[in-house]
RNA sequence: GCCCCCGUAGCUCAAUGGACAGAGCACCUGACUUCGGAUCAGGUUGUUGGGAGUUCGAAUCUCUCCGGGGGUGCCA
């Protein structure tokens, strides 16, 4: 479909063209889209536009006087019911009940794909989100990405975009040797042998249970064992359990990108020397250095240590230049603020390597505070993600997610999530939907016929209001999508629910004295039924029938 | 020291350079012999941290100061 925004744009813009060749207003250059507001008062109409006073100063007129030429200009379009001028030089429409009646029809004939946009069809994008090393479980500051980049790989699919979610981890290297060791020590110590971890090693409690678990299925059989037998056990595990932890949140990775074969493969090297054939790369104290400030960038970087091994700088390149040549339209890094700071670094990497890193983005999150209960009870540590799920609920932890800007730092509540979970705006949003289905149901008993999906006679300000916000969720993913920003997506579905409660309230659906109207009313619930899931979906959180 | 993010109603937060800055929670008052009361309607709530600048117009852009958080390694 076509953006409700862009055709009332070029209505307008039409509108300006004709007075310049009417010579109403002098000629100048008009840009391509204009930007509409949604006026907070009703008597403005529906949509408005403050392209008069943005025109006025550069063709030396008042605002008022071009806000009337482009309205007597405006072409007729059966979308636009009436347009007015208010001061000081706005130009405001209302929409056409027979126009919203008319795009409701079709919500229900063509479902969702009415409002998805084909904007990006044929090309590819990819997300790399979550990218925790399996060390440990997942925290909830890995919730937060990997909401985040899973809905944000839902919007990208809905524009048209054929979308590959990612997640980078590395399991070689000390990290990984110290995972092993610490398993064994608490192996040996669950065999009642005295041993000590000690400060560097990892120190989390899932260990002691895993520990437990091997002593149960081998006794102590594995007590001569390396750590590196530990260490597969470990990793295993981890992986496992990070994995189902994602997937209680509707959270399915396509490629799990191994940070060891571009040790194996070459990449690294490759990296290195073209670097130093084009002298950005040099050598001091033993290690060599990426020339970041020649490039324009901070400071200069040690990409491979004195001790010949790497630093996460060059494989960070070398993934991105992979990135690169598996040809994706679009590449976004979902990243925590604590390592946004690397990723300019990175992107001039991948630059000096010959390509064009501009297609990768950056979506950046804050971290989550966990408030009221810092402690999980349980482990006596910090609470993971999986506790938090266990308290609150998955749809309450994704839609919690994102109902603020990832720029900004978020406070969960855990106490107020679940004490108050009938106050829920999740709850809110959901007991929408399935209030609808209960409609739906009753007046199926009642023997009214669904075939038909006319809708017209809808009037009433809370019908058209309740039409028109449904009709917005199209520009809704949209910007969603070109802001980056899946958070808009819930406000939306908010508001979406809101409209459809007030409209509960003041129209009667059933009503066997006025099967027109009633039918057309059944109409306009199953299209908002349908946006109501289709923007739960993309959020990842469940639209249930009954509750 | 340097860099990034945030500061909006009592609380948690929205807001695409536009009109009188909006929701939810909390508090108060109403609404079902009728489609799900997990709801609705109404009421109260502001020096958008302070100051300056740009603009016809600033919560939004720039500068500066204050406050909170995060980062800043030959760790990832």
């Amino acid at each position: 479909m076509t953006l409700l925004s862009i055709q009332l744009s070029k209505l307008v813009l039409a509108g300006v063209a004709r007075a310049q060749k009417e010579g109403a207003l002098p000629s100048f250059e008009l840009p391509e889209l204009i930007h509409l507001t949604r006026p907070n008062r009703r008597e403005w109409g529906d949509y408005s536009s403050a392209l008069p006073l943005q025109l006025a100063k550069q063709i030396d007129h008042s605002p008022i006087v071009v806000a009337n030429h482009i309205q007597d200009y405006l072409p007729k379009s059966p979308i636009i019911e009436h347009s007015t001028v208010s001061e000081p030089g706005f130009l405001n429409v209302t929409l056409s009940s027979d126009w919203l009646c008319s795009q409701v029809a079709r919500v229900i004939s063509e479902g969702t794909s009415f409002m998805n946009l084909d904007l990006y069809s044929n090309q590819s994008a990819q997300v790399e989100f979550v990218s925790a090393n399996p060390t440990g479980p997942l925290t909830v500051g890995h919730g937060r990405g990997g909401v985040l980049g899973d809905t944000l790989s839902n919007l990208l699919s809905a524009v048209g975009y054929k979308v590959t979610r990612e997640f980078y981890y590395n399991n070689a290297g000390q990290q990984m040797k110290k995972l092993g060791e610490s398993l064994r020590i608490r192996y040996l110590q669950s065999l009642g042998i005295s041993v000590q971890l000690s400060e560097d090693h990892y120190q989390g409690e899932y260990l002691i249970s895993l520990a437990a678990q091997i002593v149960e299925s081998h006794s102590d059989s594995l007590s001569e064992e390396s750590w590196e037998t530990f260490k597969d056990i470990a990793e295993t595990d981890i992986a496992a359990k990070q994995h189902s932890t994602l997937n209680r949140l509707n959270i399915v990775m396509d490629v799990l990108y191994n940070e060891q074969s571009l040790y194996e493969d070459g990449s690294l090297d490759k990296v290195v020397a073209k670097l130093r054939q084009k002298k950005l790369a040099y050598d001091k104290d033993g290690a060599v250095w990426f020339a970041v400030k020649e490039l324009g960038g901070s400071d200069d970087r040690v990409i491979v240590k004195s001790t010949g091994e790497p630093t996460y700088r060059l494989p960070d390149i070398a993934y991105h230049c992979n990135k690169m040549e598996r040809k994706f339209d679009l590449v976004i890094d979902v990243l925590g603020a604590d390592h946004k700071d690397s990723f300019p670094d990175v992107i001039l990497g991948v630059k000096a390597m010959g390509y064009e890193a501009d297609r990768i983005k950056m979506l950046m999150h804050q971290f989550v505070n966990i408030k009221g209960q810092r402690m999980s009870k349980r482990s006596g540590k910090f609470i993971s993600l999986d506790d938090l799920i266990d308290e609150v609920g998955a749809d309450v932890v994704r839609f919690f997610m994102l109902m603020r800007a990832s720029e900004s730092h978020l406070e969960f509540d855990i106490d107020l999530a679940r004490d108050q979970s009938d106050k829920n705006p999740v709850y809110y949003v959901q007991y929408a939907h399935a209030r609808i289905c209960s409609i739906l149901e009753k007046a199926s008993i009642a023997g009214y016929s669904l075939k038909d999906t006319k809708v017209d006679s809808l009037v009433h300000p809370s019908e058209r209001l309740l039409m028109r916000n449904l009709l917005e969720l199209s520009d809704t993913i949209d910007r969603a999508v070109s802001e980056m920003a899946p958070h808009y997506l819930t406000t939306y579905v908010r508001d979406l629910a809101s409209s459809f409660h007030t409209f509960y309230g003041d129209c009667r659906v059933l009503d066997d004295d006025d099967v027109s109207l009633t039918l057309a009313r059944l109409n306009l619930i199953r299209a908002v039924r349908i946006g109501l899931s289709h923007a739960l979906g993309l959020l990842g959180v469940s639209a249930p029938e009954s509750m």
